[in-house]
DNA sequence: TGTACATCAGTGAACGCGCGTTCACTGATGTAC
DNA sequence: TGTACATCAGTGAACGCGCGTTCACTGATGTAC
């Protein structure tokens, strides 16, 4: 990843020695990241709100304030996460070739790049059952992301549902066993070699080159 | 999948209408069944050893004399999984061409068939911290899925790191999303087109034939 | 065939725990005048 | 600048709940003789 994601946490300078403030200042961000920090901890399954709300540093209610409930939190979670998984794959894309096969290969290692990079992350987005994914920031930040990658497909000279499931499954295919931290002769490869290979993979699946399938 | 896979479940004829008989017969197998509806249901984030007791139809004190506790209850189901997961390519590899390369595209579609017929229980395989994966019984079966994997790439002629990941990545990122109900383009196609469907995109990730690449 | 006994399988009450949520409250901040 | 007041943010005690696990028990089965 070129610039590495905003973190959601580093609310205020906190003046340290001095006695914690009654009010926190941006507990709202302190406690999405806390919770992120939990997800990676300890997992979906055994996510909970009152160790989020330890882990940010405030009374166990503190959360009901911002989110309401703990589903609240989980989806605020997820529908900020699809947008940093978008923003992930366009950092990506604003250093490839403007070529279209380039830019889809580099939007495929944004994706692997966010997977690797924030796991527990990725995981809430394609494999939770918590948040609310009626919500409508959620739904939204979450079509954005699905869209992206179709458009991409097609505007690489995919025109078939073969050409948009072939890109979709390599990239999420990788981003997933990497995440799980399988592909272990993969994983031990020094990180310029690791991508370059990612890169290669993730070109098996593009649209064969001036075919124009049907499906 | 061409023979469904055994089903952990239906243990005694049970002589409908007669009082059900203090001993169970085969509480093992319809636990480990009940757990595995347990988890289509409520997913792994909602999973209760009560309620898989509940569902078996005996008291929630039970499951204790079969698997001592709750993750030694996952532990064997995903062991099993593993197997049945194994089971599944071997069934799409029987009925395929003997050529390496179409060997290795039914293993991936029986990967794909098992995470299609049995989500929940993919989910648990690939996805989940509960089972204890440093378990002997458990360990072997999911080793020996990987090396299943591994072999089949080498015999088709793959001889590197990005072979085996390429293969691996497409088959899993395929079974991954449909098992979620993404895809949805694919989902909504007839059983056999979108199976013909899937076999092409397999091969996108086969190694280049005759190519001998080093990785 | 019958009886005694060991073993196994499942029960149901009880325990302590961490959980999410609610609620009246208090501390802190901001604004109207 | 000062004061009154509304609003906001976080506290801490309390609640009821479902959970996993333990335990003494009872019903059922199988086996030795």
């Amino acid at each position: 990843m070129t610039d590495s994601p905003p973190k959601l946490r580093d609310a205020p300078p906190a003046d340290p020695g001095a006695a914690r403030p009654y009010h926190h200042g941006d507990l709202r961000a302190a406690l999405l990241a806390a919770a992120e920090d939990e997800l990676a901890d300890r997992g979906v399954e055994g996510f909970s709100l009152r160790q989020v709300a330890k882990r940010a540093g405030v009374s166990h209610a503190a959360p009901a304030h911002h989110f309401g409930d703990a589903q609240g939190l989980l989806t605020a979670l997820a529908a900020e996460g699809f947008r940093q998984f978008l923003a992930a794959q366009a950092a990506r894309e604003a250093v490839a070739p403007p070529d279209p096969g380039e830019q889809l290969v580099a939007a495929g290692l944004g994706y692997v790049d966010f997977a690797m990079t924030r796991p527990a992350l990725f995981r809430l987005l394609w494999q939770s059952e918590r948040p609310d994914f009626t919500d409508a920031d959620l739904g939204q930040a979450a079509r954005a992301a699905f869209q992206h990658l179709v458009d991409q497909v097609a505007a690489a000279g995919g025109d078939s549902t073969a050409d948009e499931g072939a890109v979709w499954a390599m990239a999420h295919g990788l981003a997933d066993l990497l995440a799980a931290g399988r592909l272990e002769s993969m994983l031990t490869l020094p990180g310029e070699t690791r991508e370059a290979m990612i890169a290669d993979i993730l070109r098996r699946a593009l649209p064969p080159r001036g075919a124009s399938a049907t499906g």
